[in-house]
DNA sequence: ATAATTTG
DNA sequence: CAAATTAT
């Protein structure tokens, strides 16, 4: 699955939005935990960024 | 090919 | 610095 439900993230312009992350996936380096990233479209630049999504996010 | 992301 | 991802 690409994604499914909504993630509270800062958008680059600098507000809270809930958006779908259009990909999820795991960043960690080895033997480590890391954390889940997200990559979002800013609605209000069309700007692609990428944030930490929660741990309990379903990947 | 690289920036940008998180965090220990 | 490492790791995965992908829009740029």
């Amino acid at each position: 699955m690409t994604s499914s439900k909504k993630v509270k993230v800062r958008t680059p312009a600098g507000k809270e939005a809930e958006l779908i992350p259009e990909k999820t996936w795991t960043l960690a380096p080895r033997g480590r935990k890391g954390v889940k990233m997200g990559l979002f479209k800013d609605p209000e630049s069309g700007r692609y960024f990428r944030r930490k999504i929660p741990d309990d996010y379903p990947v």
